[in-house]
DNA sequence: ATATAAATGCAACTATGTTGCACTCATTGT
DNA sequence: ACAATGAGTGCAACATAGTTGCATTTATAT
């Protein structure tokens, strides 16, 4: 089941065109395997003891994975970043829901909504981030 | 000028009810003067040198004036939070626009998306947060 | 196999926010 | 006005998340 996603997470940097290293078809690999999106801390607990891995790499691998498209970071109102792995390798706009029992992160689908937002005159437009708040089924 | 919002500000704690001290007036003051949403870093330095005050009751504060509903905390992505003062004293669900180029923080006038979000099932709603992205008329 | 640049590990650092506790002072009641 | 009281403040220490510089290792191209 994991080494699916270990595959998975190969091809996806070979095809990128990347340096194909343990630490980052690792990192990308765990991502894979989530429904949610993780925190840094959090891809580090997941990571297999057969895989050490300083946490400065960890920032780093997720930065360039980033920087590449093959993964997205996610904002919240504790501090701290969430990643989760594109699906869809382009730059997928769409909101989030944040559980405000148990912090869970999690990506929805779309984001209906239209890109000319009223702005202030003489200013420009780029992009939109939207979380919704709220109780997660199990913290209902 | 400023003493106009020293009037408000302090006009405004009284009528809540809370302890009026010269931390609590300056700062709601200061907030009260800006046209954006700014961080505690900008707040400290807006202070008048005739009101010294600590970094840790600064934080302190401002938590006191987000809870009591006098100002709101706006996330970024840049993990600092920026405050602004409220106008109307409740219900300010708005979004907010940063500036990709100098980080400036405004608000936006109201937010037009339906409250009920297509959420994964056993989902409750509680509240959105939206900010749009772009360049200011400055960083243009 | 070798050369090379990219990736990694380690130590030190920064930036933002928090906690505990003693002291001060705004408010209330006399 | 004055004293009593607890909310507010200052200071030191701490916590957490992320960053930077530099020497070493390693994936890849030749
Ligand atoms: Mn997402
Ligand atoms: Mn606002
Ligand atoms: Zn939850
Ligand atoms: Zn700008």
């Amino acid at each position: 089941m994991l080494s699916k996603f270990y595959r998975t997470a190969e091809d996806m940097i070979r095809h990128h065109g990347g340096r194909v290293t343990p630490g980052r078809i690792g990192i990308l690999a765990a991502l894979l395997a989530e429904q949610q999106a993780i925190t840094h801390r959090e891809i580090e607990q997941r990571l297999p003891q057969s895989l050490p891995l300083d946490r400065v790499t960890l920032y780093r691998t997720l930065e360039w994975l980033v920087e590449n498209g093959l993964i997205h970071k996610i904002t919240s109102d504790d501090r701290v970043w969430r990643y989760n792995a594109n699906l869809e390798p382009q730059s997928h706009q769409h909101a989030h829901f944040k559980c405000t029992g148990c912090a869970q992160v999690i990506c929805l689908d779309s984001l209906p909504i239209e890109q000319n937002w009223p702005l202030p005159s003489g200013y420009r437009f780029q992009e939109i981030e939207l979380t919704v708040k709220g109780l997660c089924a199990n913290c209902c």
